[in-house]
DNA sequence: TTGTACGCGTTATCAT
DNA sequence: ATGATAACGCGTACAA
């Protein structure tokens, strides 16, 4: 009730309960935490009476010294903020609460060297999981560094689980990049475009690169011409800027425009629309990821949806051991591939 | 690098850097994590050698357990995926970090059990600091447990600081929903609009009260008529049903639409386009939150900016000891009201 | 400056 | 079924 600057009483202790209780420690222990069917009924009503009345809670810190294990995973993300990342997490706080599991997040905000630090840092937590999550950048120096630091991590029992970063030696959740490029590549065609820009980040950033070439190969072999590349940041102001100088330098060669992620696509619409292109009628625009807001925009984005809640709760699974989790022995190691499907809408109306 | 299943090797212990330096344990203690001037260079240094070399990571949970502290501060939020609370934490985050905390999170779907629930176990991490945030549902039961278990967590030392929930007994950080609205209000009736209709969310949840209440304040005395109110979900899909509603039921008494958020408004676009009225020249549309894509939809959406990554990081702020950070020491117990903006775009042309 | 020894809150082993 | 007591990994008096 009143602010009461005297706060600093410590918590009761297990110790503060069996007194209470009237039992020992070990007692309260067992009641408490242990195995409560190897101590009489009566007793376990006490401590868990006497527990409720102290307010106590069970120090988890001084739990993982004393069992030797934490139950915890450790995730960290580029960018908490970016909807990509944050449906992730959601996926992998879902599935690691329904193991009994906290979650400890960390941002790595696109620095290699912050994300070697984080992961050093929570290595201290002695975490059961770690999850690396966000695309790599090539070459970067930190790798070996990066992995060094994971190996010490498993070797002393840990689990690491990477999600989109296929290039690291540990198991991996990955999207169908590729593949659901291509296949966006097939279904443009199939609505009859034939001449693509393609809106895409440096080729350093692995899932930029990735679904570049994913829709060229889906284009292989149809015969159109060869895509104008135009390079730009990742976001959604790269996108309108792409957009507005491929507006300027003038459009009439191509028909349809594919931006590497929705975020570049729903700018890249408007900077289309401010150049006096009306997207959709004029040209057709695509995107990747299926965000929210792709149903709302006008004309409605076709994009390729993926699963990205489920590839977060996949990486927990995958690092958890078989009894806890559906995971299938096979892909322990290996990995999980999750495929991306197309959804057209309307601004790719046929041609 | 090959996959090893003997991994089972415990991780090095400050015994083990101690016996590889050649010094006992207070000397790698003070070396590493205490007070390093106490202790001769050279041994600094062959430890500081001996920890590399070993790979060693100190056990943060054996550091809480001997300091009696962590560094940790636990973030409950309703929903990571929402835009809302995934900007906010990314706040909380980011000033966390920047003191030196890791940030553990949880998620509790809307649920007051499970926000209870959560707290409950978090507590047992002993976290520096207890971040909630999520708009409360008035008369859920479970608030005097809640009050009940976060006391206890106070009194034994803790900060707990919650985010925009005025009614619990702690310092808080809240948005000025009310003024916001209402200086939307005031910008609209300035704009010629006259007849309005408010989408808003069932009156227990709290944001969606004051935002509808702060509105009708901003329009009071200019003696417009009584806007039509639309009880509907705080969601996307909610905005588009009540729109929907709206347009079925006739909309030429009404020439703009507050809903009181921007995914509500966004949804409410595209149903007010589905049964053909235009948003901006038919009617004007206003949101709330000026969530990123805002700028995007077409006509771009009129709002309230809202800082959440502030939010966050000032929640955090509030709960640091004042050397630590800049916070005024009023702010200490009061907490801290961050201002709403008003920002005009293409949905609501002068009238 | 360095080392010994105790304490932190809990679990687990071993008697009883 | 229960109770001493020894770990667990670390910080820190206190003594040397």
């Amino acid at each position: 009730m009143a602010d009461g600057p005297q706060g600093q009483a410590a918590p009761p202790t297990l110790h503060d309960v069996a007194r209470e209780a009237g039992v020992s420690v070990a007692t309260a222990s067992r009641a408490l935490n242990g195995s409560a069917r190897n101590v009489r009924a009566e007793n376990v009503a006490r401590v868990r009476a006497a527990a409720q009345r102290l307010g106590y809670r069970p120090h988890l810190s001084a739990q993982a010294i004393a069992r030797g294990s934490t139950r915890t995973v450790a995730l960290v993300v580029r960018d908490v903020a970016d909807p990509y990342f944050s449906a992730i997490a959601a996926g992998v706080i879902e599935e690691a609460e329904a193991a009994g599991l906290i979650v400890t997040m960390a941002v790595a905000g696109g620095s290699p060297e912050r994300e070697l630090q984080i992961v050093r840092t929570l290595r201290g937590t002695r975490p059961r999981v770690v999850i690396v999550t966000g695309s790599r950048i090539d070459g970067a120096g930190t790798r070996d560094a990066l992995v060094e630091e994971l190996e010490a991590y498993r070797t002393a029992g840990g689990r690491a689980v990477m999600i989109s970063q296929r290039d690291l030696p540990y198991p991996t959740v990955t999207i169908d990049n590729a593949g659901g490029a291509a296949e966006l590549a097939r279904a443009l065609l199939g609505a009859g475009y034939r001449r693509f820009a393609v809106l895409h980040a440096p080729a350093a950033l692995r899932t930029s690169r990735e679904r570049h070439e994913g829709f060229l190969a889906g284009l292989a072999g149809s015969g159109v011409p060869e895509p104008i590349a135009v390079e730009t940041d990742f976001t959604r102001d790269g996108g309108y800027a792409a957009a507005r100088r491929l507006a300027e330098r003038g459009i009439g060669d191509v028909d349809a425009v594919f931006a590497v992620n929705d975020v570049m696509a729903i700018g890249a619409m408007t900077g289309l629309r401010e150049a006096g292109v009306r997207p959709g009628p004029d040209v057709g625009v695509a995107g990747f990821d299926d965000i929210a807001p792709a149903v709302d925009v006008v004309p409605a984005l076709t994009s390729v949806a993926v699963p990205l809640r489920e590839a977060g709760a996949a990486a927990v699974r995958l690092a958890l051991p078989d009894g806890d989790t559906g995971c299938e022995a096979g892909a322990r190691e290996a990995g999980v591939r999750l495929p991306a499907r197309v959804i057209l809408r309307a601004s790719t109306p046929p041609r």
